[in-house]
DNA sequence: CAGGTGACCACTT
DNA sequence: TAAGTGGCCACCT
């Protein structure tokens, strides 16, 4: 089919898309859904590629919980705030509750 | 042209 | 058990 390099990011964003609202999913688990377990950094590529578009990239985060794409999003409080919007629920530490809230891609399908 | 960086993770010692 | 290192692929300087 097309470039193998669109083909990735499409399936990212295929899989950003199917993630539930009030879920957040975590670059390896994405990653490893795509066959490239240790790729989590070109899944990151894929989502800066995301950027302006309608893909709800903010629904994804490190395997800390923590909003690492918030700097390229604006600012940590708006990927927070829109997170919050979802539902999505925030520890003390500023982390997603993602043992309550992770969504695994595929795992539900 | 070549090197370094980057929205990171998993494996090994 | 915890800590450290390598790897992955593409873009930017």
């Amino acid at each position: 089919m097309g470039s193998d390099k669109e083909d990735f990011f499409s399936r990212v964003w295929r899989v950003v898309d199917d993630i539930p609202t009030g879920r957040v999913t975590t670059y390896g688990h994405i990653a490893k859904a795509l066959g490239a377990t240790r790729s989590a950094r070109m899944v990151g590529w894929a989502l800066n590629a995301a950027s302006g578009h309608a893909r709800p990239c903010h629904r994804v985060v490190n395997r800390f919980g923590g909003l690492s794409g918030s700097t390229h999003f604006g600012g940590a409080h708006v990927m927070e705030d829109m997170l919050r919007g979802e539902g999505v629920l925030f520890d003390d530490d500023g982390c997603v509750t993602m043992d309550d809230q992770l969504w695994v891609p595929g795992a539900y399908d």
